[in-house]
DNA sequence: GATACAATAGTACGTACGTCCGTATAGATA
DNA sequence: TATCTATACGGACGTACGTACTATTGTATC
């Protein structure tokens, strides 16, 4: 019960992996297939085997890390109570997702889409539709914790998820620049401070 | 009248320029010395007679960006007022410097740190001493307008400055990826707001 | 057990990269 | 004027890129 669609289908996912972990690194244009082969034990060709072109790759190292960030972040919060609790629970586990390096570099966001937000194309449109669902999942529940008063803020939901997004992305840079956690608890309370204003 | 060191000059200046531009584009590795040549209709050779490797032109790019960014933003502000008001000089003139595109990509530092940060070497040294100059300019009319109270902050000038940074990076990215403007007054909506709190 | 076919290896091609070298040009120096 | 010297050019180098193609393996199907 190792057929050939079981074992191509576990190569794909493995070179999408190894993908979304170099592209972490030396992003998309600097993730190669030679590259991502040799990670693997593999021939280029092998890479080819299962995706065909480099932007194939690209589009699968996107879906491999959102599906990731879905995994690590997403689907361990949903248990939290709605609303500020999850709110926090989201940040506090994506702050530990950093901690822990699950990518090598850190935030795949923070590395590809800085690199592709002036290259029009499926790529980019990939990366464009995880970051609004990021924001969007953000939004929602600052909306809730507002309604039920568990946050105070002068500006829309949509204005609060953009802020917090931003200091994390920038806790992310400061993590990898500094090579210390400090920018990650210094991210995290500016967050707090600003959810009681 | 224009002798070899004066021409030698003006090219190394144009070199570095151009080479800023091609980068806020496609990073400073996307950066070749044929894209750069190719711009400044000169041969490869011609780059390399004014930077001789890669990595020195890398760095001379950084330079040129900074210079730019001095030009453009820290300079024009340096006549206002101290505090508050040149904070917000500086905020305006960073949005309208990011709005005009004085670099096709919009801001060199967001498409450069991304990129670099996960990369020790003289280039992402280069890139951590500007931010930090731009960081300690920030926190440092932040904590003037605080001793003045003109504007009311429970957390620390580093931490507003860090704060403040992050959201222009992030709207210069949401910028570039939805070709609007209004991120750029999103952000600067947020940063009032919270220079009141 | 024979046949068909998917997964992978191996190889080769054309292009573009960064770098190096020889040389012509033209300003500086004596 | 004659002699350096720095700028810029053209070209060639080896390497690595993405892609295309063929051969081989091993599995499903009949």
């Amino acid at each position: 019960m190792d057929g050939r669609v079981a074992r191509g289908a576990r190569t794909r996912a493995a070179v999408a992996n190894r993908a979304a972990s170099v592209a972490s690194l030396d992003g998309l244009s600097g993730m190669t297939l030679g590259r991502v082969a040799e990670a693997l034990g593999i021939g280029k060709s092998g890479i080819q085997a299962a995706y065909r072109t480099k932007e194939e790759l690209q589009i699968a190292a996107v879906a491999a890390a959102t599906a990731i960030f879905v995994a690590e972040i997403i689907t361990p919060t949903q248990t939290v109570t709605e609303g500020r609790a999850r709110l926090m629970a989201l940040v506090d586990a994506w702050l530990d997702y950093i901690r822990r390096r699950v990518l090598p570099g850190g935030c795949f966001m923070g590395a590809t889409l800085a690199e592709f937000d002036s290259h029009p194309g499926p790529v980019r449109d990939a990366l464009a539709r995880a970051r609004r669902g990021w924001l969007r999942t953000l939004e929602q529940q600052i909306g809730i914790a507002l309604e039920r008063s568990e946050i105070v803020s002068t500006l829309p939901p949509a204005m609060v998820a953009f802020e917090i997004d931003a200091l994390l992305a920038a806790a992310n840079v400061a993590r990898n620049l500094t090579d210390t956690d400090q920018p990650l608890t210094l991210a995290r309370t500016v967050i707090v401070e600003r959810l009681r204003c």
